[in-house]
DNA sequence: TTGTAGGCGTTATCAG
DNA sequence: CTGATAACGCCTACAA
């Protein structure tokens, strides 16, 4: 059986009209008289016809396509940003494809690459690091995109998110209030990654407006995982003179360093302060509650989606937006110990 | 300034052949000589020509892209099958497109067409509960596809997955040998989710062959989401007769569940135990760690993605596999209390 | 091994 | 409001 899916050709001659007018009556029926409009829409559902995507991008030089790459799907972090920004697409009848760079430079290059071969026509990006390659193939080809989990003032690229250090700050200074003098970080690595880096200068911020000396912040980067949250937390507690409070530069490393507190015997906060940072499921059901900073994910993705909408369809956007990011209080952070 | 991007006639032209060469030595160039070769790839890297996917789409009748629905992204029980997947696939040059269908049939239908429309070769798809329609659709377009997460012997469609029924027998198994004899059920709601369901009728199965009756088995059904765990068990524990064990038909809804033990002040597994089902990272660091049932996510991505790359080659895929789910002894499942 | 030319299904321009 | 018709960029017989 040959199996010919219908063509618009096909549905035209069913209805007794030009395919151009078939055309007319699937993209823009205000332009086409109701009743002509009617007989079209009859064949269509008669024949079970869709248009073919390859000839549509083709014709039109437009896919309704956008493209998203995170830096990873393996946990939650951008999984609800993500879901607010396809809904908001979907309503402009524009479908998401999501590529992962995990959190490599050369693979977010490839990604970009392959999601714009795919016809993706703008790109939501995640934070504003990135190879050079990256932004030149983006300036080459003249594809719209915003940043976003971020705002920067001092770039001019437009963006949409939070000041993660001006966020990360307010939480260190609320550490400091409590008491807090001895202070770590668990960080994400900071290489490639400016959200991650803004959270350590926030830290560093606080630090020193207290009148402390920031360099006396014991740091340790490691790549995003609760294991690898757990084994840093276990490093920072061999050492004589323990830290009173330990920030992490996000949820799913505090949540590693909760659990090997448990399990090292270590009172949380009894004895030892951890904070998070994004406030993400886990952060409400580990034990006890995290201390988090909540990031606003839905109004970014939201937003970031009507942002890109606007770029593409040519309109302006308007300038970069901030969005707040507030402390979320939990358990995990107290008044320090002794 | 007229931003044309190149085409496959500005290679030809540059590297001084024709079009037809250009396309075999990019798609086929062992049927162009080395020589030929080697100028049509220098014009190509000159120019920074990339193909036009909507014109290839066109011609060629085939996009080398898979799609996967999904019911949601906002969690990670698909996060890691799913990496697994799109790794295997991009090895052959694939790309993945993902959709969500957030657990609902008609927006799965659309998701469906939107993937099939986009080019999509074949189709990852979860569990086997869907509509007539979506059915019908893949069977007249001849979309290749095959179906995860679920083994079921008695369905003909292809397949990959484990036995959910026999996986959740075999742990409720676990809880009567433990002496437990009030046992609820907090279950993911079963209307259009099979996965569900099955493990519903696997708490049953093993009730029934403990010479009680599975009549008697408390089950409430909730949407998937933390909170809604945690009500859930909330209810469970206002009656009279409370029971000794609540068996969690996901590991999201058990660490619901837990956290309002906790909250409640019921001591688990001392009061009462909770499992879980799936082991995604939650399971492991909420406190204490959740009893759960192990689901190879890694393999059967792996494996869908094989599958799925022989019948879209027309080779034979071969028959449905059933990989084995097995119990994660954790701590929340003890001794029946009293 | 290489080139020629027709066709893939839509959109968009321009008359009517 | 509707209908021809020319792109759109690439693939692939078929011929040379």
């Amino acid at each position: 059986m040959d199996n010919h899916l219908p063509t618009l050709e096909d549905v035209a001659e069913r209805a007794g009209v030009s395919t151009a007018t078939v055309s007319r009556s699937l993209n823009a029926p205000d332009r086409v008289s109701a009743h002509t409009r009617d007989k079209v829409m009859a064949a269509v559902r008669e024949l079970g016809y869709a248009p073919n995507f390859g000839a549509q991008a083709l014709a039109a030089k437009r896919t309704n396509t956008f493209g998203a790459i995170i830096p990873t799907m393996e946990n939650a972090i951008f999984a609800r940003g993500l879901q607010a920004f396809q809904e908001e697409l979907s309503r402009e009848g524009i479908t998401l494809l999501v590529a992962s760079s995990s959190y490599s430079p050369e693979l977010e290059e490839e990604q970009m690459r392959a999601l714009v071969a795919r016809g993706a026509d703008a790109l939501l990006l995640i934070g504003h690091d990135r190879t050079p390659e990256c932004y030149a193939f983006l300036e080459h080809r003249q594809i719209p995109h915003v940043v976003a989990w971020t705002y920067d003032k001092t770039r001019a690229r437009l963006s949409i998110g939070f000041d993660n250090r001006k966020a990360m700050k307010a939480l260190a200074d609320r550490v400091l209030d409590l008491g807090h003098r001895t202070i770590a970080m668990i960080s994400a690595e900071t290489a490639g990654n400016d959200r991650a880096r803004e959270r350590v200068e926030g830290v560093k911020d606080a630090i020193e407006a207290s009148g402390l000396n920031p360099a006396a912040l014991r740091l340790v980067e490691t790549p995003y995982a609760i294991a690898n949250g757990a084994s840093a937390f276990e490093a920072l507690m061999q050492g004589a003179d323990r830290p009173t409070a330990v920030l992490c530069g996000n949820d799913v490393l505090a949540a590693g360093a909760l659990s090997m507190a448990r399990k090292l015997g270590i009172d949380v906060p009894g004895d030892v302060s951890i904070t998070g940072f994004d406030d993400i499921e886990i952060a409400e059901i580990v034990t006890p509650p995290l201390t988090t900073v909540h990031v606003p994910h839905r109004e970014m993705g939201r937003g970031a989606a009507r942002l890109l909408v606007a770029l593409r369809n040519g309109e302006d956007p308007g300038p970069s937006v901030e969005l707040e990011a507030r402390l979320e209080w939990r358990e995990t952070l107290g008044v320090v110990c002794g």
